[in-house]
RNA sequence: GGUGGGUUCGUAUAACGGUUAGUACUCAGGAUUUUCAUUCCUGCAAUAGGAGUUCGAUUCUCCUACCCACUACCA
């Protein structure tokens, strides 16, 4: 039987990361069994539409690399009309409204589920009351019967009110004492008895749309989903959901179901959260996000990761190959991956390794991919810079730095002059010993040929050990001249990238701002 | 409060009854280097607590503690 999986957010805002990592995988699982990958949106809830959200979803999926096989189109657009590659659109809860109701119906018909009239306000009096008392109100096996429903009211007034009230809901009937068994691809054997669940509410009149129970165990038996995988806050709902299939006969064609553990806050304790982001200076979310308000908050893509560290470190976030590989892209991920080794307990983010993750990949990556890149970022002050030389300054460079963002304060100095030199440095390294050589040395390399690092090494190495010169106060000397600091790369390695005359200039301008 | 889930170095994790409890990140020290960074080496550091089962428990069972989730006409 060919697999099939989703992934199925609700658009109420940005993807979490933690999101993200449902949905890789969902990916990495349909990719592995060949199965397909299906994107459906839930947008049940009115009030909580955010716009916007849906894009941000697909296009922190698509940055990612993973690629739904159904639900959404080439374009990335959520498909809304039938076709052989999507045979069950829409894939948008809200424009699928008209089959939820015929599936309610018939669970009240077959008495799994009843008519309740119940006003918001009257069941939450009811709450507070219970609240008062140190208990808890559940519309269940023990309540129901003195509430205003179809299994308390006269066959009549029941029709009436169908006709002429729109508040009414159908809620589920939950069996009363049923130990309900249920088993986990990632937990194993859970119980729950059915008497400390509530009669959920499965379809609202008021807007003639389903709740979140009943619309995702429609659409995952319509769209013939084979597994849910999906977080842990649905662990709860997991007993209602097989009482639901049971009820609608489809135990049968009935998912395997496999729940996530969180991602948890990296100090402290609870889930992982925006507000953790901005304290710790870190993203939650995949890419940028401005809300309503203007408030904006970072995306790894726009604090410089790589995709493909992003989802590394992902996926090795509550999974393991049980090998010690740590580095996947997300193909080599898709032949190792397996639920029986993903980690049963929450899992704390760690930035430090994030960091450590987008370093690896980083040193991957070629020069040109690189360089451009930093173009990227940093084009105004390098445009009067050739390709070749920026790359080659790249490839000296790229090792010192965790983000292609911090090139620039890191390679600076091959673009401009130094303007003034650290004083510290000046007072360790510009001694009368250096001054009183300083022009042989300066005379020496401007003769040195072929002006390479090759050549400068060992040439200026000679030099200095043949006359017993101070090697650490010479070169540092120079280094100081071209950097403006007492650190940075090898000066062999600067003076071969940057030429004969730009050394000539910065010695002179060095020697003359000093003195003497 | 109730229900469910979880608990190995600071963090992520390995060890599916027998190991000096391994690895990576971080941190500390050292080596290399003309500086810084890199690289390499070394080190610090854990089975939440208590019973039980067993020749033997990180691993199985129970209790306690702590953490998390859920407890809406939200998902």
């Amino acid at each position: 039987m060919r697999r099939r999986v989703r992934f199925a957010p609700s658009p109420t805002g940005p993807l979490h990361m933690g999101g993200v990592r449902t949905a890789l995988y969902n990916y990495l699982y349909a990719k592995q069994v060949g199965g397909d990958f299906i994107i459906r949106i839930e947008d049940t809830d009115s009030q909580r539409f955010v716009p916007g959200a849906e894009e941000y979803i697909i296009n922190s999926l698509r940055w990612c690399g993973i690629i739904p096989d159904e639900g959404v189109d080439e374009n990335g657009k959520v498909v809304e009309v039938a076709s052989e590659k999507h045979p069950h659109a829409p894939y948008r809860q809200s424009q699928r409204r008209g089959i939820y109701r015929k599936y309610a119906e018939d669970l009240v018909a077959k008495g799994f589920a009843y008519y309740a009239f119940d006003t918001a306000e009257e069941l939450d009096a009811l709450r507070k009351e219970a609240e008062a008392k140190k208990e808890t109100f559940t519309y269940n096996y023990a309540t129901r019967m003195s509430l205003k429903n179809s299994l308390t009211l006269s066959e009549d007034e029941v029709a009436k009110r169908l006709e002429s009230e729109d508040h009414w809901t159908i809620r589920f009937k939950i069996p009363e004492n049923r130990v309900v068994v249920m088993d986990d691809l990632i937990r194993g054997h859970i119980e729950v008895n059915s008497n400390v669940l509530d009669d959920k509410v499965l379809w609202k009149r008021a807007d003639e749309l389903p709740t979140y129970h009943l619309a995702n165990i429609v659409d995952d038996h319509l769209m013939e989903i084979t597994e849910v995988i999906r977080g842990e806050e649905w662990l709860p709902s997991l007993p209602l959901h097989y009482l639901l299939y049971e009820a609608f006969g489809w135990t049968e064609t009935q998912p395997r179901f496999a729940h996530l553990s969180l991602l948890l806050k990296p100090d402290g304790k609870g889930k992982l959260s925006k507000r953790d982001g901005d304290r710790l200076g870190f993203p939650v979310f995949p890419l940028k996000w401005v809300n309503a308000e203007g408030e904006v908050s970072r995306g790894y893509r726009e604090d410089g990761y790589f995709p493909e560290a992003f989802v590394n470190l992902l996926a090795l976030l509550g999974w393991n190959p049980g090998t010690e590989q740590e580095l996947f892209t997300i193909n080599e991920l898709i032949p190792v991956f397996s639920l029986d080794r993903v980690v049963k307990s929450g899992a704390k983010f760690n930035p430090e390794k994030a960091k450590w993750f987008n370093q690896e990949y980083l040193r991957k990556k070629s020069t040109e991919e690189l360089v451009s890149i930093f173009k990227e970022n940093d084009g105004d002050k390098l445009s009067s810079f050739s390709d070749k030389y920026i790359g080659e300054v790249v490839d000296l460079m790229k090792e010192r730095a965790h983000f292609v963002n911090e090139f620039w304060g890191l390679t600076w100095f091959f673009f401009e002059r130094p303007t003034n030199y650290d004083p510290a440095s000046v007072n360790k390294f510009w001694k009368d010993e250096v001054k009183v050589i300083i022009h042989k040395v300066h005379e020496f390399i401007m003769n040195i040929n072929p002006f390479t690092k090759e050549e400068i090494e060992e040439q200026l190495h000679n030099l200095i050990m043949e006359n017993e010169w101070p090697m650490g106060k010479v070169m540092n000397t120079l280094r100081l001249f071209i950097v403006g600091e007492g650190k940075g790369p090898g000066v062999a390695d600067m003076m071969a990238i940057m030429g004969r005359e730009e050394i000539d200039s910065r010695i002179k301008q060095a020697i003359n701002t000093l003195g003497e």
